[in-house]
DNA sequence: GGGCTTGCCGAAACCGGTTTCGTAGTCGAT
DNA sequence: ATCGACTACGAAACCGGTTTCGGCAAGCCC
């Protein structure tokens, strides 16, 4: 008890370091205490390296507060979350967060997190930060194609990084996980396993992924040598009940498909309800594979086929990313992408049925 | 097009309007403007009210970090999240956080963000946040019985609000969920029902709710008439996993229940899972009540009946206590609870088997 | 009417940094 | 030896607020 409280007390006790502490240990001014912390030109190497030094031992750390009232940043990452849509984000949202802290941290910057339901809103609350100096820059989540908030940030002058690319890249920073070849990498995987009508389930159109994970689709698709049949292409699917709907949707197609590809994890559950409403086991009978890798899916039985997404490793390229655009970086070089990691379930396998047999289930089970 | 740009390119040319554009267009100092917004006790009541009218009217707010540098505060909460903890409040976090940010920015508070894993890094990230005064106060989810963050903060002297209370109250703010009364009001409901023997399935009891849920519970079963059989009450089930294996064990008692109370809607999905394994119906094989309100919970089949808490509503009024806290009110004032609200779903019900018979299953099923 | 409070506000210091400006030294060139 | 250019740093202004200090004017008392 003695030692833990005495290291309490020592800190809480001196109030803090401040550069003039540092100064009067050297016998030099604020000023080249300053001017050598950061860099600036005009300073004697040797000076510099004395100053780095003495600081360090000395444990000091400059007060971001303090710095921002001269620079105008106070080396704080903004992010805001929207509140008014569905699930999605949420199972993510601890690592993603995770991931930016951590990043943030280690070179000694915070997060300020803000919600705001969608819209107006989204654009007042961005304001708002910018104009109280609450962060420096902002991490956008879910990019839109032609993005709102960008626009705002852009012409605000505020640097921001994209969670996803975007159509028109110019002057965009981003960091994006390629959807696209996750999809395409479904469709092989399906072909391989013997398929030959395959549909999908894309996610709304509204965001950029969709369409990407569309190409990704289409793509694999080419590769295998299949034809896409555009009737079982369907999309703004982004809740297990949309994904339910979807699914009997292309099970009440007149040749239904014997394996589906979906955009995104919470729509694949939805695929587990219609398929268990038709009579059909899913991985056996039907064989599913979506995008996301939402711990539900691991949960699931037979557990979904994924390729799941790292949150953590995306949140900490963001932050990473984001200080170096704040840091006045070209944005154009700060550009990054990853791939998804496919994560076997049990929900895909050879063709169990055809299609034939399952629009026979489906017709059976009342699904017209 | 021109509309909206026009609008940004004004608020972005204007750069800020300062204390002392204020003080030019009164012709008073900005001495007596700052005096006048913070309510000095010297000012003129007229003056007040002329100071603070023009302020309003040419859109001034005080920037938070040039107060900071002389007042120490910036009007800034702060929220350390322990990631390396098992799913449980991930499915909240982002309800969570929207009723924090949103309470804390109707009064011009923001919130900061960090991630820490537990022990030693959990109290060095609040020191480091403290150092460089990047919150004024912490809000402290997951209260544990004699709490660690609570003993440095307050050698430190840095006001905080618990989300959950503790064993020991004094000078404490909190918030919390009254998890007894519903634990309480879950026995109660399956003695309605019908049920006489029931187990409990407890949290981890290092979490101080655990305690309380137990002692609801034993409180629930007074009030119903039951006795409490020891070999039923089990606890440490945070996730489905050990849900699910907890489960097992009270279906392999000699006199196993017919209802199973759970404190974690987690572990409460586990027993689906364990039921299942044994040829059990939950719902009309047997009974399960849970609490926390999990989405999860609502897509089992039968959907959990559960005590749902909603974790907007406690991010905004933990929100509201830190500020109040940190503005100088006495702790003992500023305590809140709420109680968890009863979503009826399809696990429970009266008993559909008796406890000979559930046994079997279990023995059947190979569960020993 | 003179001295003493008291109310109210201006002037200026202050918080902890950054940045501008000016100037001693140092050095090489003439 | 003189001059100019450069280097490296001290001095001081500055950022946008808060807070201390001091003094003027009005009000009070005797």
């Amino acid at each position: 008890m003695v030692m833990p409280n005495a290291k309490i007390a020592t800190l809480s006790a001196s109030p803090r370091v401040r550069i003039s502490d540092v100064a009067d240990a050297l016998g030099v001014t604020k000023g080249t205490v300053s001017r050598a912390l950061n860099d600036y030109p005009d300073i004697s190497e040797t000076t510099r390296r004395r100053v780095k030094r003495t600081a360090e031992a000395m444990g000091y750390r400059p007060l971001a507060q303090a710095q921002g009232i001269r620079t105008g940043r106070t080396r704080t990452l903004g992010l805001v979350l929207q509140t008014d849509i569905e699930g999605a984000s949420r199972p993510f949202l601890s690592d993603f967060l995770a991931g930016i802290t951590g990043a943030a941290s280690a070179e000694f910057w915070t997060l300020t997190v803000a919600t705001s339901a969608g819209g107006e809103e989204m654009l007042s609350t961005l304001q708002r930060l910018v104009n109280e100096r609450k962060s420096d820059g902002f991490i956008l989540p879910r990019t839109l194609e032609d993005d709102p908030r960008m626009k705002l940030l852009r012409a605000l002058d505020v640097p921001f990084v994209l969670y996803g690319r975007v159509a028109d890249p110019d002057r965009c920073a981003w960091f994006d996980i390629l959807g696209e070849e996750a999809m395409r990498d479904a469709v092989l995987r399906l072909a391989g396993h013997g398929h030959r009508r395959i549909g999908f389930v894309n996610g709304a159109a509204a965001y950029n992924f969709s369409r990407l994970r569309e190409e990704g689709f289409r793509a694999g698709m080419a590769d295998a040598g299949l034809a896409v049949d555009e009737t079982l292409m369907l999309g703004e699917a982004m809740s297990r009940n949309a994904g339910r709907e979807a699914t009997c949707r292309l099970l009440r197609a007149a040749v239904p498909p014997t394996a589906i590809v979906f955009a995104v994890d919470l729509a694949a559950l939805g695929a587990y309800d219609a398929a268990q409403s038709a009579g059909l086991a899913v991985g056996s009978d039907i064989s599913v594979i979506s995008y996301d890798g939402i711990p539900e899916g691991g949960w699931a039985s037979p557990p979904l086929t994924t390729f799941s997404v790292d949150s953590r490793i995306a949140g900490e390229c963001l932050a990473r990313l984001l200080i170096r655009r704040i840091r006045g970086e070209d944005p154009e070089s700060l550009r990054e992408t990853a791939l998804a990691k496919l994560q076997p379930g049990g929900s895909d396998g050879p063709p169990g049925m055809t299609s034939e047999d399952i629009a026979g289930r489906a017709a059976a089970a009342g699904m017209r």
